[in-house]
DNA sequence: AATGAATGAGCATTCATTCAT
DNA sequence: AATGAATGAATGCTCATTCAT
């Protein structure tokens, strides 16, 4: 069993080393611009061995999305877990989480988000397109479950929970990828951080009860 | 000189039928998914014939794209400039503008959005690229103003009034394209509407100086 | 009768200027590489007109050609017909006339023995083909005139005189084709001038009966 | 290493299935008019595996020129530095290689004569276009050579070696192409031999120096 | 398990030519 | 006579994907 350990291990492995290539292709020239032999390239395989570890491309993109969904899923809800934090640390927090994300993996936040909001996402299997569903709904949870606890605790304004989550999502998910249109335009500095600190702010501020 | 006028009529209207079907053909298929053909189409013309009315692909949808950045230069501007109004009662309008832009052409706005957030922009011809820079700073300086105003007369919080647009920017896109997502999953309602008034008077709230 | 002439001068004119147009524009961008348009353009009218005054692309070009093939033959036969010149003179004549016809009108020229060597060539028309088919065979007599009469003074070589004539015509255009392909390559200055000299004045001597 | 030698074999097979079908293609109907999709048809595979040994037409179509002319390169270093030749010997020579050289391929020599003469010329890459023009250097200086040793025998005309060169390659290029065409009017039988042969044979005797 | 090799399906763009006005 | 407008037909090339070995 150790043989069978081993084996899947390496399996493992090699799946990981695709991903990685491809998070580094994706990143470097975009979903549409990054061809199969490019990561195949990048990974040091033959793009038919790619075929051996993801059904296809769209499967290989969604399983860094799904990745990276994950991580945003365990940061939000840690963020929302966490003792001792007032609803407003907790939003506070959310700010700090959200950029950690980013900062983590900027390119992979920028594929993900762009391919969130693209016409790929219909091409989906049914399958993929419902766990990328799933996911999407666990962090937003995170988020709303934030918001709902200030309105139990009376600090926040009464509205519907998830939509002040949607609106801390777009914010965040509209700040990335604006910026980033901003920055392909004048190659002026990333002002990521402050605005969404900003943002946060505001939005924190504004949500109180009064 | 009528009949040269006719002409000129006519040939506008030709313009305008071939961005109608463009549009149509952009938003159900996207920009990458749509062929010339399929717009020819649906525009009744030969595929050649776009060609008399656009350089190619990009600029025809360019073309739909600054349309709708006019538009809403136009009632940013429109906003920004109208007499009689405080700056917390502009912020309000705000919103009422920027969803009678999206529901004014909702597809092409979606796909103005996704095409601005997407990869497809580095392929522009600079001198596009640079038009669509300019529309941008434009009806960016016009939400800015509003903000600006807001500070000079004390109401606002102080902060950079170019990072208070690109807020209400981000929110407005990122929540276009994330309830057109969600919408895509679920096909459930359309929640645009209040989800952006809740935004706004967050915002408007939050932004208050004390 | 005075407003027919005018009339079929004025047509004859704008043929000279839609002719002169295709002219210039063969010799800037070769047969395939010129588009119609770009003669319309240039001849100031509009691409339908050019069908007015010639059957198509093909037609227009061949006119050309059989102008050029035109000068050739008076040429040729002026030459073979000067009173007073022995055969060797007339040969040395040759030479002067064949680059005099270069001199005139470089580019077309070229173009006329691109054209002439290329598979275009057999998309023609029977009536076209067969046209420049009876020009070629023209200043071919005359060439093969002199060594005839050259022959019969007794001073030639006695051999088949078309074969002379085609000794002659393939020197010329080699020469003018594989110098203007070496001047693309080296953009060196034109060497046709002496190098045709020197083949022309080696012809002489070799053809000498003794 | 048997399998690898063999695979390399196939390879090469592939690589010359395609080139002859091109050849085949090119000759019957023309670098224009023949399509990728004409030659893949004849080499029996699809258009997209001729993608996988030759980047472009143009490649696939120098390589055959580069073929013809490493074959005449060959062929004209052989007489050069063949022993026991006198240089009138040696011209002579020449012209049996050459005429082998068109009877082995003709239609490929052809080929290449129309291309070097043609306007694609100047649409090759640079590379491509270096490498032709540096083979076409090499068969010339091969030509030249004999004739630069017939000066310091004393018995060839004082001249610029490379201006002899010239003339023998501008009647041989010169004839090959104006015999084809005229065959092309007449589809009368092949002259190309003895007028060749009677080219050099005037050239010999007018190159001797007295 | 890995891959070399092959391909089907797709697509933007160009241009000579036509014809109603 | 002149042309604005329209188009049919053509073509090189890319790439995700498959499969025999």
């Amino acid at each position: 069993m150790g043989i069978e350990e081993r084996k899947e291990r390496e399996k493992k492995m090699r799946r990981r080393q695709i991903m990685d290539a491809a998070k580094k292709t994706f990143a470097a020239k975009g979903f549409g611009g990054a061809t199969i032999e490019d990561i195949a390239e990048e990974a040091e395989f033959s793009p038919a061995t790619l075929y051996l570890y993801f059904k296809n491309k769209d499967e290989l993109h969604a399983s860094l999305m799904l990745e990276m969904l994950d991580i945003l899923i365990e940061k939000m809800e840690g963020v929302y877990s966490q003792d001792g934090l007032s609803p407003e640390e907790k939003v506070k927090a959310l700010e700090k989480a959200l950029y950690e994300v980013y900062e983590y993996d900027t390119m992979n936040v920028i594929n993900v988000l762009r391919f969130q909001s693209s016409e790929a996402l219909r091409n989906l299997s049914p399958e993929l397109s419902s766990r990328i569903k799933d996911h999407s709904r666990n962090y937003l949870r995170a988020i709303a479950g934030i918001f709902e606890d200030g309105m139990q605790e009376g600090v926040f304004l009464e509205r519907h929970p998830i939509a002040f989550a949607d609106i801390v999502w777009a914010v965040f998910t509209g700040l990335v990828l604006w910026e980033h249109t901003k920055k392909g335009f004048d190659s002026s500095k990333d002002f990521l951080r402050p605005t969404l600190g900003l943002a946060i702010e505001i939005i924190s501020k504004g949500i109180k009860k009064n």
